[in-house]
DNA sequence: TGACGAAAGTTCGATGTCAAACTAAAAGGT
DNA sequence: ACCTTTTAGTTTGACATCGAACTTTCGTCA
C-alpha cells in the first residue's frame, strides 16, 4: 500500500513491505485452499488429500511425526487428520515394530484410488489457471518462496 | 518436488507447478500466521490487527460487508471479528443512517493504541527477517502474488 | 543399571473459518 | 404501487488447527 514518500530502506518501509507480503500469500492461501476443499471428492479436506498424495509421491511408511514436521502442523494436528483418513479406510496406521512409541502410515487401495479421483478433480480447477497467471511466473516466483518458508521453519 | 523428467509444458507438469506453488504459500501462510499470533498483544489474532491496522490505514467508517469482500473472508467471519474486536472495546459499530441494513465501524482510541502496541510488537520478529529473505526479493515477487490474489479473487 | 531428559502420540479446550439457512431492508421492473 | 430480486448482516453446525498438558517409551550418561 502506498506510503509516505521516503527513502526505500527506512525500517518502517521495509515492515510494511513485509507486512503486504504475508498479507497476500495469506489471502491467497485462503482462497486456493477454498477453491480445492470445494472440488475434492469424498469429503476430503486439503489436508487429508495432501496427505494422501505426500504418500503417493514419496511413498508410505512414515511416522505421524515426520509427517507433521513435513506438513508443518503439531502433532495434534496430525493425529486428527491420520484419524480422518484412517475412518474413511484410506490410509492404515500401524504400530512400529522397532520403537514402541512410533506408529506408521501406509496407503490402502481406497486411498490410491481416492488420491487419483482428487488429481481428476482438480484438473479442471489448475486448467483454468495459465489464462490469468502464466506457469513462467509461477516458476518464476517457486524459489523465493521456498526459500522464505525454509527461513521460517528453520527460524522459529 | 522432484517430478520424472518430461517436457516442461506437459498438463501434468504444470499442474505439479502450480501444486507445489500453492503448498509453499500454504505453509508460509501457516507459519508466518502462528508467529505473528504469538507476539500480539491483548489476545488479538492476525485477523483483529489486521482489521485494525486497515481502519488507521485507509481510514475507518466502512460496512461489514466491504471489509469481508477487502479480507476475502465470508460475512459471518467479519460478524465474528467484528463482535470479538467490539467485545474488546477497539471499535465501535454503528448502524448507517442512510441504509437500515447496514452499519459503520469505527475505531475507538483503545484500536488506535492496541494496534500501536501491535506494531511494537511485531517490529522484532520482522527484523529478523532480512537476514533470511532480502526486502528485495520480497518486493520482486510481490506484484505476481498480487496478480495471482486479483486472479483467484475475480475469477471464483 | 538406574535415573532423567527427550521424543512420539493422544487428548482437551478454545478459536477462526466456512457454508448454508434465515431475517430485514433496499432496488428495480412492470 | 406491487412483486421480485438483490444486498446486509446474523446465526448455526461442522471442522481444521493450535497450544498445552499428559502418558508411554526410548536413549543417554553417570
Amino acid at each position: 500500500m502506498p506510503q509516505k514518500t521516503a527513502r526505500p530502506t527506512q525500517p518502517t518501509e521495509i515492515g510494511a513491505l513485509y507486512f503486504q507480503l504475508f498479507n497476500e500469500i495469506g489471502i491467497i492461501a485462503q482462497l486456493s485452499g477454498n477453491r480445492f476443499q470445494r472440488v475434492l471428492p469424498q469429503g476430503l479436506t486439503v489436508a487429508q488429500f495432501s496427505l494422501l498424495n505426500h504418500c503417493v509421491r514419496l511413498g508410505d511408511g512414515w511416522t505421524p511425526a515426520r509427517l507433521a514436521a513435513a506438513f508443518q502442523v503439531t502433532k495434534g494436528t496430525m493425529t486428527n487428520t491420520l484419524q480422518k483418513l484412517a475412518a474413511k479406510g484410506f490410509i492404515r496406521v500401524d504400530p512400529d515394530p522397532d520403537d514402541a512409541r512410533s506408529k506408521r502410515v501406509f496407503l490402502t487401495p481406497a486411498g490410491k484410488q481416492a488420491r487419483e479421483a482428487s488429481l481428476k478433480a482438480l484438473v479442471p480447477e489448475l486448467a483454468q489457471l495459465p489464462a490469468g497467471f502464466p506457469p513462467a511466473l509461477a516458476a518464476e516466483i517457486l524459489p523465493s518462496l521456498e526459500r522464505l518458508r525454509i527461513w521460517l521453519d528453520t527460524n522459529r
